[in-house]
DNA sequence: CACCAGGCAAGTA
DNA sequence: TACTTGCATGGT
């Protein structure tokens, strides 16, 4: 790798400036975003964040006394409702449980034992867990999405068959251990990763196109391993 | 119309 | 262990 993720973060910066991650206005709303969004626009969360806010249910314990069923129709415009459903209550099934229903509580648990922790609850997968971890608990935790998985892999910055863990620790073996960076950098990924890195590339213009290999545009040899 | 979005777990061989 | 499939709505 000729350029360092250094200077990839400073070029999407400049180009795309802060993203103001994560759009929540508590670390309830962190956490509750972060299930919602598994494999979903953003947009279609918000819809579903606003029908709670509407309900005035953006709390831990107002959504954890709530019908489930009341749940599956007010975050059925996120998709996957009825999973969806039962991962934010095992979610707080831990919540209630292990802290006592104060989610402020559990982010203080250090780093590692949360981590282990979430990744205990059914629904809750690397990903997720990290962005808790980042966007709620404020951790130097990098989170690794699809967009950063296909970003990295286009440009040969690592190779094809490295998971999750790699690429994590990729991001954190070479820079700093600093919650805001991982902030900005991971949410300047995504932003670029949906405007240019999708499955049909736009790499012409791209911030990022000077960095291919060889010459020429962005074809992704194949998807995902 | 087909495709895909800020994943994850369960099922199959 | 390594693939494959289901989950669901809404925008392009």
């Amino acid at each position: 790798m000729t350029v360092t993720l250094d200077e990839v973060y400073q070029q999407l910066y400049e180009d795309l400036g802060p993203q103001n991650w994560w759009p929540a206005e508590s670390a309830f709303e962190v956490v509750l975003g972060a299930v919602l969004v598994q494999n979903t626009a953003w947009r279609n969360v918000e819809k579903a964040i606003e029908n709670l806010r509407q309900s005035e249910l953006l709390s831990a314990r107002a959504i954890y006394e709530l019908p489930p069923e009341e749940l599956e129709e007010l975050i059925r415009p996120a998709g996957y409702f009825r999973m969806k459903t039962r991962r934010i209550r095992n979610l707080l099934d831990y919540v209630f449980t292990q802290h006592e229903g104060s989610l402020s509580a559990m982010l203080k648990v250090d780093t590692e034992t949360l981590r282990e922790e979430l990744l205990q609850i059914n629904g809750i997968g690397p990903e997720t867990a990290d962005s808790i971890l980042l966007y709620a608990a404020e951790r130097p935790v990098f989170v690794v999405d699809t967009y950063t998985n296909r970003i990295l892999k286009r440009h040969g910055w690592i190779e094809h068959e490295a998971d999750y863990a790699t690429i994590q620790a990729h991001f954190q073996t070479h820079l700093e251990a600093d919650a805001q960076l991982y902030n900005e950098f991971h949410a300047l990924l995504v932003r670029i990763g949906n405007l240019y890195c999708r499955k049909k590339p736009r790499c012409e213009e791209c911030p990022l196109v000077k960095w291919l290999p060889e010459d020429g545009i962005c074809t992704p040899p194949e998807e995902e391993p």
